[in-house]
DNA sequence: GCGACAG
DNA sequence: ATCTTGTCGC
Protein backbone atom coordinates (compact mmCIF):
# COMPACT_ATOMS: atom_id res chain seq x y z
CA UNK A 1 0.00 0.00 0.00
CA UNK A 2 0.94 3.41 -1.09
CA UNK A 3 1.85 5.55 2.30
CA UNK A 4 2.38 9.20 1.13
CA UNK A 5 3.69 10.83 3.82
CA UNK A 6 1.32 13.75 5.21
CA UNK A 7 2.13 17.34 3.98
CA UNK A 8 2.74 19.58 7.06
CA UNK A 9 -0.68 21.01 8.65
CA UNK A 10 -2.19 23.66 6.18
CA UNK A 11 -1.24 26.78 7.95
CA UNK A 12 -4.79 28.22 7.58
CA UNK A 13 -8.10 26.86 6.41
CA UNK A 14 -7.97 28.33 2.95
CA UNK A 15 -4.77 26.67 2.97
CA UNK A 16 -6.83 23.32 3.76
CA UNK A 17 -9.35 23.78 1.51
CA UNK A 18 -7.04 24.43 -1.41
CA UNK A 19 -5.74 21.36 -0.56
CA UNK A 20 -8.70 19.18 -0.69
CA UNK A 21 -9.45 20.91 -3.69
CA UNK A 22 -6.10 19.43 -5.31
CA UNK A 23 -6.94 16.42 -4.60
CA UNK A 24 -10.52 15.90 -5.38
CA UNK A 25 -9.77 15.30 -9.23
CA UNK A 26 -7.72 12.14 -8.03
CA UNK A 27 -10.79 10.38 -6.43
CA UNK A 28 -12.38 7.51 -7.99
CA UNK A 29 -15.97 7.12 -7.48
CA UNK A 30 -16.80 3.95 -9.42
CA UNK A 31 -15.42 0.49 -8.77
CA UNK A 32 -16.04 -3.44 -7.87
CA UNK A 33 -15.43 -5.18 -4.58
CA UNK A 34 -11.69 -4.95 -4.04
CA UNK A 35 -10.95 -8.72 -5.70
CA UNK A 36 -9.75 -10.64 -3.06
CA UNK A 37 -10.78 -9.33 -0.03
CA UNK A 38 -9.20 -10.44 2.62
CA UNK A 39 -7.79 -8.01 5.03
CA UNK A 40 -10.77 -5.21 5.85
CA UNK A 41 -9.30 -2.32 7.60
CA UNK A 42 -11.08 -0.75 10.34
CA UNK A 43 -9.88 2.81 11.16
CA UNK A 44 -10.79 5.35 14.03
CA UNK A 45 -8.93 8.23 16.70
CA UNK A 46 -9.72 9.48 20.16
CA UNK A 47 -9.03 12.71 21.35
CA UNK A 48 -7.70 13.59 24.76
CA UNK A 49 -10.00 15.37 26.88
CA UNK A 50 -8.38 18.70 25.72
CA UNK A 51 -7.92 17.36 22.42
CA UNK A 52 -4.31 18.36 22.12
CA UNK A 53 -3.82 14.48 22.08
CA UNK A 54 -5.23 12.05 19.52
CA UNK A 55 -4.68 8.13 19.04
CA UNK A 56 -5.05 6.99 15.56
CA UNK A 57 -5.84 3.02 15.30
CA UNK A 58 -6.08 0.46 12.71
CA UNK A 59 -7.68 -2.86 13.43
CA UNK A 60 -7.32 -5.76 10.01
CA UNK A 61 -10.62 -7.91 10.12
CA UNK A 62 -10.66 -10.99 8.34
CA UNK A 63 -13.00 -10.50 5.68
CA UNK A 64 -14.57 -13.66 6.57
CA UNK A 65 -15.00 -13.93 9.90
CA UNK A 66 -15.00 -10.24 11.11
CA UNK A 67 -12.51 -11.38 13.70
CA UNK A 68 -9.43 -8.93 14.56
CA UNK A 69 -5.83 -10.16 12.85
CA UNK A 70 -3.83 -7.27 13.69
CA UNK A 71 -4.04 -4.15 15.72
CA UNK A 72 -1.96 -1.31 15.16
CA UNK A 73 -2.46 2.40 17.02
CA UNK A 74 -0.12 5.97 16.57
CA UNK A 75 0.02 8.86 19.43
CA UNK A 76 0.14 12.20 18.02
CA UNK A 77 0.01 15.68 18.92
CA UNK A 78 -3.53 17.28 17.30
CA UNK A 79 -2.41 20.26 15.25
CA UNK A 80 -4.77 21.12 13.67
CA UNK A 81 -8.33 22.63 14.87
CA UNK A 82 -11.74 20.60 14.47
CA UNK A 83 -13.50 22.66 11.63
CA UNK A 84 -16.91 20.64 9.76
CA UNK A 85 -15.48 20.31 6.29
CA UNK A 86 -11.77 19.76 7.39
CA UNK A 87 -12.00 16.78 9.63
CA UNK A 88 -9.09 14.59 8.02
CA UNK A 89 -6.32 17.25 8.28
CA UNK A 90 -6.51 16.50 12.15
CA UNK A 91 -7.22 12.75 12.27
CA UNK A 92 -5.63 11.53 8.76
CA UNK A 93 -1.81 11.82 10.79
CA UNK A 94 -2.33 9.64 13.06
CA UNK A 95 -4.12 7.48 11.16
CA UNK A 96 -1.06 7.47 8.28
CA UNK A 97 1.05 6.62 11.58
CA UNK A 98 -0.96 3.86 12.52
CA UNK A 99 -1.27 2.66 8.94
CA UNK A 100 2.56 2.10 8.64
CA UNK A 101 2.98 0.16 11.12
CA UNK A 102 0.76 -2.46 9.76
CA UNK A 103 2.12 -6.45 8.64
CA UNK A 104 -1.24 -6.85 6.50
CA UNK A 105 -1.79 -5.01 3.50
CA UNK A 106 -5.78 -4.09 3.71
CA UNK A 107 -7.69 -4.26 0.16
CA UNK A 108 -10.32 -1.97 1.92
CA UNK A 109 -10.23 0.59 4.11
CA UNK A 110 -13.53 1.59 6.20
CA UNK A 111 -13.24 4.90 7.64
CA UNK A 112 -15.30 6.83 10.07
CA UNK A 113 -16.98 9.77 9.34
CA UNK A 114 -17.60 10.66 4.68
CA UNK A 115 -16.10 10.57 1.77
CA UNK A 116 -17.71 12.11 -1.07
CA UNK A 117 -20.99 13.19 1.07
CA UNK A 118 -19.04 16.44 1.42
CA UNK A 119 -19.26 20.21 1.38
CA UNK A 120 -16.19 19.39 -1.85
CA UNK A 121 -17.05 16.40 -2.09
CA UNK A 122 -13.16 15.34 -0.29
CA UNK A 123 -14.13 14.11 3.20
CA UNK A 124 -11.76 11.83 5.33
CA UNK A 125 -12.68 8.72 3.42
CA UNK A 126 -11.75 10.32 -0.11
CA UNK A 127 -8.72 11.72 1.18
CA UNK A 128 -7.39 8.85 2.95
CA UNK A 129 -8.01 6.39 -0.58
CA UNK A 130 -6.19 9.02 -2.17
CA UNK A 131 -3.30 9.38 -0.22
CA UNK A 132 -2.98 5.72 0.15
CA UNK A 133 -4.63 4.17 -3.08
CA UNK A 134 -6.78 1.51 -1.40
CA UNK A 135 -10.39 1.32 -2.15
CA UNK A 136 -12.34 3.19 1.06
CA UNK A 137 -15.76 3.97 2.06
CA UNK A 138 -16.68 5.98 4.87
CA UNK A 139 -19.72 5.14 7.72
CA UNK A 140 -20.83 7.97 9.93
CA UNK A 141 -23.21 8.30 12.50
CA UNK A 142 -24.58 11.26 12.05
CA UNK A 143 -25.86 13.18 9.18
CA UNK A 144 -23.70 16.11 7.92
CA UNK A 145 -24.98 17.55 4.33
CA UNK A 146 -28.16 16.46 2.38
CA UNK A 147 -31.22 15.56 2.48
CA UNK A 148 -32.84 11.94 2.73
CA UNK A 149 -36.16 10.23 3.33
CA UNK A 150 -36.22 8.00 6.36
CA UNK A 151 -35.05 4.46 4.97
CA UNK A 152 -37.33 1.91 5.73
CA UNK A 153 -37.05 0.15 9.31
CA UNK A 154 -35.88 -3.47 8.28
CA UNK A 155 -32.28 -4.02 7.67
CA UNK A 156 -30.54 -3.59 4.73
CA UNK A 157 -33.02 -0.77 3.96
CA UNK A 158 -31.68 2.50 2.52
CA UNK A 159 -32.46 5.41 1.19
CA UNK A 160 -30.32 8.18 -0.85
CA UNK A 161 -28.05 11.24 0.56
CA UNK A 162 -28.79 14.07 -1.81
CA UNK A 163 -27.18 17.52 -2.69
CA UNK A 164 -27.40 19.70 -4.97
CA UNK A 165 -29.53 17.05 -7.58
CA UNK A 166 -27.19 14.32 -6.98
CA UNK A 167 -26.76 10.99 -5.03
CA UNK A 168 -23.65 11.59 -2.65
CA UNK A 169 -24.20 8.72 -0.08
CA UNK A 170 -27.07 6.24 1.05
CA UNK A 171 -28.54 6.24 4.28
CA UNK A 172 -28.43 2.36 5.59
CA UNK A 173 -30.65 0.81 8.51
CA UNK A 174 -27.88 -1.89 9.73
CA UNK A 175 -30.57 -3.44 12.35
CA UNK A 176 -34.11 -3.28 12.32
CA UNK A 177 -35.68 -0.28 13.84
CA UNK A 178 -32.43 1.33 14.77
CA UNK A 179 -31.00 4.81 14.16
CA UNK A 180 -29.66 4.44 10.43
CA UNK A 181 -25.99 5.25 9.46
CA UNK A 182 -24.66 7.05 6.42
CA UNK A 183 -22.13 5.52 4.21
CA UNK A 184 -20.34 7.23 1.25
CA UNK A 185 -17.61 6.35 -1.26
CA UNK A 186 -14.27 7.40 -0.36
CA UNK A 187 -12.21 5.86 -3.59
CA UNK A 188 -12.09 3.00 -5.71
CA UNK A 189 -15.23 1.46 -4.93
CA UNK A 190 -19.05 2.28 -6.56
CA UNK A 191 -21.74 3.36 -3.96
CA UNK A 192 -23.92 0.64 -3.95
CA UNK A 193 -20.86 -1.61 -3.20
CA UNK A 194 -19.74 0.33 -0.69
CA UNK A 195 -23.07 -0.32 0.75
CA UNK A 196 -23.43 -3.74 1.06
CA UNK A 197 -20.36 -4.24 2.20
CA UNK A 198 -21.05 -1.97 5.19
CA UNK A 199 -23.98 -3.76 5.71
CA UNK A 200 -22.10 -7.50 5.67
CA UNK A 201 -19.81 -5.61 8.11
CA UNK A 202 -22.68 -4.80 10.64
CA UNK A 203 -24.26 -8.20 11.37
CA UNK A 204 -24.92 -7.79 14.55
CA UNK A 205 -24.74 -4.13 15.79
CA UNK A 206 -25.54 -1.07 14.33
CA UNK A 207 -21.69 -0.20 13.36
CA UNK A 208 -19.41 -2.00 11.22
CA UNK A 209 -17.22 -4.35 13.35
CA UNK A 210 -14.32 -2.07 11.57
CA UNK A 211 -15.47 0.84 13.22
CA UNK A 212 -16.26 -0.51 16.49
CA UNK A 213 -13.40 -2.82 16.75
CA UNK A 214 -11.01 0.46 15.54
CA UNK A 215 -13.28 2.49 18.11
CA UNK A 216 -12.16 0.43 20.96
CA UNK A 217 -8.61 0.15 20.01
CA UNK A 218 -8.03 4.06 19.42
CA UNK A 219 -9.16 4.65 23.25
CA UNK A 220 -7.30 2.10 24.27
CA UNK A 221 -4.46 3.43 22.71
CA UNK A 222 -4.87 6.88 24.10
CA UNK A 223 -5.48 5.73 27.59
CA UNK A 224 -2.28 3.44 27.61
CA UNK A 225 -0.51 6.31 26.21
CA UNK A 226 -1.73 9.06 28.58
CA UNK A 227 -0.86 6.67 31.80
CA UNK A 228 2.57 6.09 30.42
CA UNK A 229 3.32 10.04 30.50
CA UNK A 230 4.24 10.05 26.85
CA UNK A 231 3.65 13.72 27.22
CA UNK A 232 7.11 13.35 26.49
CA UNK A 233 7.76 11.76 23.43
CA UNK A 234 4.83 12.61 21.76
CA UNK A 235 5.15 12.87 17.86
CA UNK A 236 4.42 16.27 17.28
CA UNK A 237 3.95 17.27 13.26
CA UNK A 238 5.25 20.73 12.19
CA UNK A 239 3.32 23.32 14.50
CA UNK A 240 0.90 25.00 11.91
CA UNK A 241 -2.39 26.66 14.41
CA UNK A 242 -5.05 27.35 11.86
CA UNK A 243 -6.20 30.99 12.71
C1' DG B 1 -27.70 37.90 8.41
C1' DC B 2 -28.60 33.43 11.20
C1' DG B 3 -28.08 28.78 12.31
C1' DA B 4 -26.02 24.14 11.36
C1' DC B 5 -22.07 21.70 11.19
C1' DA B 6 -18.44 14.29 10.15
C1' DG B 7 -15.15 13.51 14.71
C1' DA C 1 -14.80 14.03 20.02
C1' DT C 2 -15.27 14.02 25.46
C1' DC C 3 -17.55 14.34 30.36
C1' DT C 4 -20.21 9.15 32.44
C1' DT C 5 -23.36 4.16 35.61
C1' DG C 6 -26.89 2.52 36.17
C1' DT C 7 -31.00 1.48 34.46
C1' DC C 8 -35.52 0.85 31.87
C1' DG C 9 -37.06 -2.12 28.26
C1' DC C 10 -37.39 -5.93 24.69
Amino acid sequence: MKLEPFPAAPATEADAVAEQDRLRPLVQTQGAAPEPLRWIAGLDVAYAVDESCVAGAVTVLDAETLTVVETATALRSVDFPYIPGLLAFREIPALLDALGKLIHVPDLLVCDGYGLAHPRRFGLACHLGVLTDVPTFGVAKTAFIGTFDEPGQARGDSSDLVDGGEVIGRVLRTQPKIKPVFVSTGHRIALDVATGLALRLAPEYRLPETTRTSDQASRRALAAGLATGLATGLVTGPAHPVN
